[in-house]
RNA sequence: GCGGACGUGGCGGAAUUGGCAUACGCGCCAGGUUUAGGUCCUGGUGGGAAACCGUGCAGGUUCAAGUCCUGUCGUCCGCACCA
């Protein structure tokens, strides 16, 4: 075996690139263009661990192929560098989070370049960057001028730990999701984002992208769009009570009103309540309870009856009771329900612990009983038939709902992008004009003031009103870590233009985004908030297309040995500067593309990872047998263009692991027939170089395979002619199972084949003293004898 | 409870429209090279003495089922009182 040093291989390729700027692209509009994105890095303290590139490096090779391919290819990275760890690791050190950042991206810098990965990185972002997040706050103040952000006092999560208010996405099980947490409610003035305004595109447009079914159920999930009615309900103390439900039919069963602790109607009408204290009582004991408290108490249904109030049934004129409970949430809907006991498992088991009557108004077979004109209807007539009834009294109409909730966008933190808004006594909240509005520089990150951010305390917050002159105070609120990620992909298009996010003639060639990988977990997060930032962005008329990603894959996470979630608290963290160190990034990367299928979870083997070692071991010593010959010899023709097609395809088709093992069935063949000839060397080298850059480079290099490096070559592309068998092998079967194979031409006939395959002694064997009932044939794979039937 | 994914050797995993189950790799076994170990090379490797049996389990459709249908068990992920 040939020696191979891959340290001063891959360092030596890795400058070439380099200082060569081969993969700096321009907007070359003569070539078609392809633009790949992946999630661009939270710069941690850890550092990169082997979970990151296994998304990096599967779209690198893409990227190098789509070069190869002659395409003008995009495939840039940046810093999602805002956040919380960063700050809290500056708090507790006393760093400045801005030189916490800087030192944790000339970390993940080193390590991503030492993978060899083909950015573009003339054209790094960073979120934390003044010019950067100079249109960050530049896309917020169009969202606030068009009335889709506001400050709205609303129940909020809160971190205890964090201090710090969470979006509803941020929250996991009624934990938090950073610090593992409880999480409260509080009732808190807040920026909001109007991301329910788009709540139905955000659905339809799915149809016009090329996401996984699992993303795009996900979202549909999330924004949970649900169809039924506003129905009004008289009171006794004359104030109408507004439900919603799905299930309008269902009307004449309803034997009680619930409201959500928080409902009005307590604070409108307390004098009319005879048991008001008890009633604020109850609202007080829920508020206290943490989403997880109540979600954890095994949903043991508790409440309060309002004594003096009671509500009217609307088609019957029945009276029923009005309760107060925490089963019915105040930011669904309208925070009232018209309970139907008899066809809700929640209602039933509210309805049981307090003793009230139970209606059935639905029959098994689906049809309506005790329901006056909706008897003997289906659940859908009736669902109809009742919403026009109700419309036409002027009690009700129908309603669609989405579970979405906007987007709570404040945080009390000083390590985001400031909110450029000033609150003026007089005029209200008025813009900044003077972007990018920084961050001011401050010695003490710690919070003094509990719940608010520390820039409340800086005197950075007290300004002269732009628009009256007076005194007043900036916002002191800071945006989410998501604002910076929710645009990022456009920055790349232009990243140093000062005049615009991006310039038109950039934004009309690159978008959309061709393809886009990344994890799951932000499912719900980034990528339903940058879809709706984009949206509002082409309302506006800034983008050209409506959705900003074409197409969106999905990696399955890298585990530990043991089988479960990488993390440091369980020591099963693989480190990829050692796992570089002792293989190379051409093991390692080829090891992340071989390991199982890109889309599933899997273990990581420091065992297995020695069959990527040894692969490229023997496609290296190849140099040992090239022959004399330089042609493609005509016995290798067929199985080269055949793994042409397998590596061009399963690429396509993100079966990575496929494609390499197909390259290892080559490189075995070739060892085997102790020769490999020039031509056949260039384009297995070809093929191999987008998972191994750097060893191919300088096989390319020292066997003098062609002019110049692989990066000017052309993917090669299959001949049809030559990966047709001349000779196939057809399986033999009997009564379907196996009896032999025959290799025959192509070209045989059904006939032909049946009194050849006859006269195989072992078929013969098998069908003496048996009568064929028939004989199938399914052309160029397999003959079946059938000499019986059921 | 709702939504989604999945179940194949000792392990990671292959298997277009139903058409040779276990490709490729790890591990293991045997032999070789080596002062020795590792590395490396060659061969073997689902079970069974065999007929045969084998893709979580039980049925079904079919000439033929890992693949399709019905039921069932189990695992993982997301959401979770959304009326």
């Amino acid at each position: 075996m040939i020696p191979y040093d891959f340290m001063e291989t891959e360092k030596k390729w890795q400058k070439i690139w380099e200082e060569s700027k081969v993969f700096c692209v321009t907007n070359d509009f003569s070539k078609p263009k392809y633009y790949l994105l992946i999630e661009f890095p939270y710069p941690s303290g850890n550092g990169l661990h082997v979970g990151h590139p296994r998304s990096y490096v599967a779209l690198d090779s893409i990227a190098r192929k789509r070069r190869l391919q002659g395409f003008n290819v995009l495939y840039p990275i940046g810093w999602d560098s805002f956040g919380l760890p960063t700050e809290n690791f500056a708090i507790k050190n006393k760093i400045h989070p801005k030189i916490v950042t800087k030192h944790n991206i000339a970390h993940f810098k080193e390590q991503l370049k030492a993978l060899g990965l083909s950015f573009d990185w003339s054209r790094e972002v960073n979120t934390t960057d003044p010019k950067y997040y100079k249109w960050t706050q530049w896309i917020f103040s169009r969202l606030f001028e068009r009335g889709l952000a506001e400050k709205r006092n609303t129940s909020v999560n809160w971190c205890v730990s964090c201090r710090c208010v969470l979006a509803n996405e941020e929250v996991i099980a009624g934990k938090c999701e950073r610090c593992n947490n409880e999480v409260i409610q509080k009732t808190k003035s807040q920026w909001i984002l109007k991301i329910t305004e788009y709540a139905q595109r955000l659905i339809d447009d799915l149809d016009l992208v090329d996401f996984p079914e699992r993303v795009k159920q996900q979202q549909k999930n999330w924004i949970g769009r649900s169809e039924g009615a506003l129905i009004k309900f008289k009171t006794t103390c004359g104030k109408d009570v507004e439900v919603y439900t799905t299930r309008p039919d269902t009307i004449f069963g309803a034997t009680y009103l619930v409201l959500a602790p928080e409902h009005e109607l307590v604070d409108l009408y307390s004098e009319n309540i005879e048991n008001i204290k008890e009633v604020l009582n109850y609202r007080l004991e829920s508020s206290r309870k943490s989403d997880f408290e109540r979600s954890e108490v095994v949903r043991e249904k508790t409440g309060v009856l309002i004594k003096g109030i009671k509500a009217v049934n609307p088609l019957d004129g029945r009276e029923i009771p009005i309760f107060l409970a925490d089963y019915v949430l105040s930011n669904y809907g309208t925070g009232a329900i018209m309970a139907v006991p008899a066809h809700d498992e929640r209602d039933l088991e509210f309805a049981s612990k307090f003793g009230l009557d139970v209606n059935k108004v639905v029959k098994e077979d689906g049809l309506h009983i005790n329901s006056e004109f909706l008897d003997g209807l289906d659940i859908t007539q009736a669902k109809i038939r009742v919403t026009e009834e109700l419309k036409r009294r002027g009690l009700g109409e129908s309603k669609v709902n989405f579970r979405l909730r906007d987007w709570i966008f404040s945080r009390q933190r000083y390590w985001g992008e400031p909110i450029p808004i000033i609150n003026c006594p007089k005029c209200g909240f008025v813009l900044e004009k003077n972007l990018p509005l920084e961050l001011p520089e401050i010695q003490n990150f710690e919070c003094s003031q509990c719940g608010e951010s520390v820039l409340e305390s800086s005197d950075w917050a007290d300004v002269e009103c732009p628009q009256c002159g007076d005194r007043a105070r900036r916002e002191t609120d800071t945006m989410p870590q998501w604002a910076g990620s929710s645009w990022y992909f456009l920055r790349y298009l232009d990243p140093l233009n000062d005049d615009a996010l991006a310039s038109p003639e950039s934004l009309n060639y690159w978008l959309p985004i061709n393809w886009y990988n990344g994890g799951m977990e932000h499912t719900t997060l980034h990528l339903l908030y940058s879809r709706f930032w984009h949206k509002f962005l082409y309302d506006i008329g800034v983008v050209p297309v409506p959705e900003p990603y074409a197409k969106r894959t999905s990696h399955g996470v890298i585990l530990g040995e043991n089988g479960e979630k990488m993390s440091k608290s369980r020591g099963n963290v693989v480190n990829p500067d050692e796992v570089i160190s002792e293989y190379g990034a051409d093991v390692m990367r080829l090891y992340e593309m071989f390991m199982g299928d890109f889309e599933t979870a899997a273990p990581w083997s420091t065992q297995s990872i020695k069959g990527c070692k040894r692969f490229l071991e023997k496609f290296w010593d190849l140099q040992r047998i090239i022959s004399g010959e330089v042609e493609i010899r005509a016995g290798m023709l067929n199985v080269l263009h055949k793994t042409i097609k397998k590596v061009d395809e399963d690429m396509e088709h993100l079966k990575f692991n496929t494609a390499i093992a197909s390259l290892m069935t080559l490189v075995n063949i070739f060892r085997k027939s102790d020769s490999i000839t020039r031509e056949e060397l260039k384009i297995l080298t070809i093929l191999l170089n987008p998972f191994a850059p750097h060893i191919t480079e300088e096989l390319w290099n020292v066997a003098h395979l062609g002019s110049g490096r692989i990066t000017d070559q052309s993917w090669p592309k299959f001949d049809p002619e030559a990966i047709k068998d001349e000779e196939i092998e057809i399986v033999i079967q009997v009564n379907g199972k196996v009896r032999g194979r025959l290799k025959v031409n192509e070209m045989i006939t059904q006939s032909e084949l049946i009194l050849l395959a006859k006269k195989e002694p072992v078929i013969e064997r098998e069908l003496n003293g048996k009568q064929v009932l028939k004989e199938i044939y399914f052309p160029k794979k397999l003959l079946n004898f059938v000499t019986y039937c059921h």
